[in-house]
DNA sequence: TCACTCGAGGTGACACGGTA
DNA sequence: TACCGTGTCACCTCGAGTGA
C-alpha cells in the first residue's frame, strides 16, 4: 500500500497527515529552465547535468529514465553504476515494483521501498535491499506510453525513507518532461560527433540561445535568474570556442553550425 | 583514500564606444 | 557628460575525473 495518496491536486502523507499541493510545491522557473536547457542540450552529458540540477532541485537525489520496448530496456540515469549494472544484468525490471505499478497507473504516483514485500527470502525482497542499499528507497515516478509499444519512465528518487515529500507537480508537466527527454536522447543518439573543443556547456548555449531571440545580457539574466555578468560571461566563452568576435557573429555562426534552431 | 587538475558556474572591477 | 551595452581580465567555489 502506497504511503502518499493522491486527493485531486493534493496529496496526503498517511502516516503524518500532512497535505502537499502538486505543482505549487514545485519551482516554476527550474521546469522552464530545465526545459530550456534540455531544448538545447547537444550531449548526453548536457542532458544529465540538466537533470540533475532540476532533481536537486525539486529535493530529490537522483533521477533514473527507463525506456523499454519488448525485452530491450535502456536506461539513463544518475543512480550509481553498480545499481544501474545489477538492474540491467539481473533483469530487475520485470520483478520491479515500480514498473508494475506504471504499467497499472498510467499516471504520476509516489512509491517507498518500505512498502515492497519485507519478509521472506522472495526475489523482490532481495531487489528492495538492494535498491535500499544504494539510496534508492522512496521517489516518484512519472509513466509515459510512447509510440510502437514503447514504455518510458522517469524517477526521482530519495535515499530518505523517513517521510517528507520532496516537489511535485501536474501531469501534463511531467509528461511534457518525460517526451522532452525520449526525444532530446534519440536526437542526440542520430547526431554526427562534432570538435568536443567547440562544444559549448549548457549555461553557455543558454545564453547564446536567448541571445539569438534578440536578448540583452540584462534581459537574459532576468529570464535565467543568473546575474549579467555571468551572461555575458557565459557569451564571452561561447565566442571564444566559436571564434566569434561579436555576440551578433556568434550568433550567426551559431546558426550556420546547426547549433541553433530558429523557432 | 587523498591530493591534484580541470572545467563549469558565478561574480567583480574596469575600459571602451555609442548615444541621448 | 552621464548612462548603457559590451568586452576583457581576474578571481573564487565546487564537483568530477585521475593518478599515486
Amino acid at each position: 500500500m502506497p504511503i502518499i495518496q493522491r486527493l485531486g491536486w493534493q496529496i496526503k502523507d498517511r502516516f503524518t497527515g500532512q497535505e502537499h499541493r502538486i505543482g505549487e510545491a514545485f519551482v516554476d522557473g527550474e521546469f522552464r529552465s530545465l526545459v530550456d536547457m534540455l531544448e538545447v542540450a547537444q550531449d548526453e552529458a548536457m542532458i544529465k547535468g540538466a537533470l540533475r540540477q532540476f532533481t536537486h532541485s525539486c529535493g530529490y537525489e537522483r533521477f533514473a529514465y527507463l525506456e523499454k520496448e519488448g525485452a530491450q530496456i535502456r536506461t539513463f540515469s544518475s543512480y550509481p553504476k553498480p545499481w544501474e549494472g545489477l538492474y540491467l544484468s539481473a533483469d530487475y525490471s520485470s520483478i520491479d515494483p515500480v514498473v508494475t505499478e506504471a504499467k497499472r497507473k498510467r499516471d504520476v504516483f509516489f512509491w517507498t521501498a518500505e512498502d515492497w514485500p519485507g519478509r521472506g527470502s522472495s526475489p523482490l525482497r532481495k531487489f528492495r535491499d538492494e535498491a535500499i542499499d544504494h539510496g534508492i528507497r522512496c521517489g516518484m515516478t512519472i509513466p509515459v506510453e510512447g509510440g510502437y509499444g514503447v514504455s518510458m519512465l522517469l524517477t526521482f528518487a530519495s535515499s530518505k525513507g523517513d517521510g517528507g515529500v520532496p516537489a511535485a507537480f501536474d501531469s501534463r508537466r511531467a509528461v511534457q518532461l518525460v517526451m522532452m527527454v525520449h526525444y532530446r536522447l534519440k536526437m542526440i543518439a542520430a547526431k554526427v560527433a562534432i570538435n568536443p573543443k567547440q562544444v559549448l556547456s549548457p549555461r553557455e548555449m543558454l545564453c547564446l540561445t536567448w541571445a539569438m531571440k534578440g536578448k540583452n545580457t540584462l534581459e537574459t539574466a532576468a529570464v535565467t535568474g543568473i546575474n549579467s555578468r555571468t551572461v555575458q560571461h557565459y557569451l564571452d566563452k561561447a565566442r571564444a570556442k566559436l571564434g566569434a568576435e561579436s555576440v551578433p557573429q556568434l550568433v550567426g555562426i551559431a546558426k550556420d553550425r546547426g547549433l541553433l534552431s530558429s523557432n
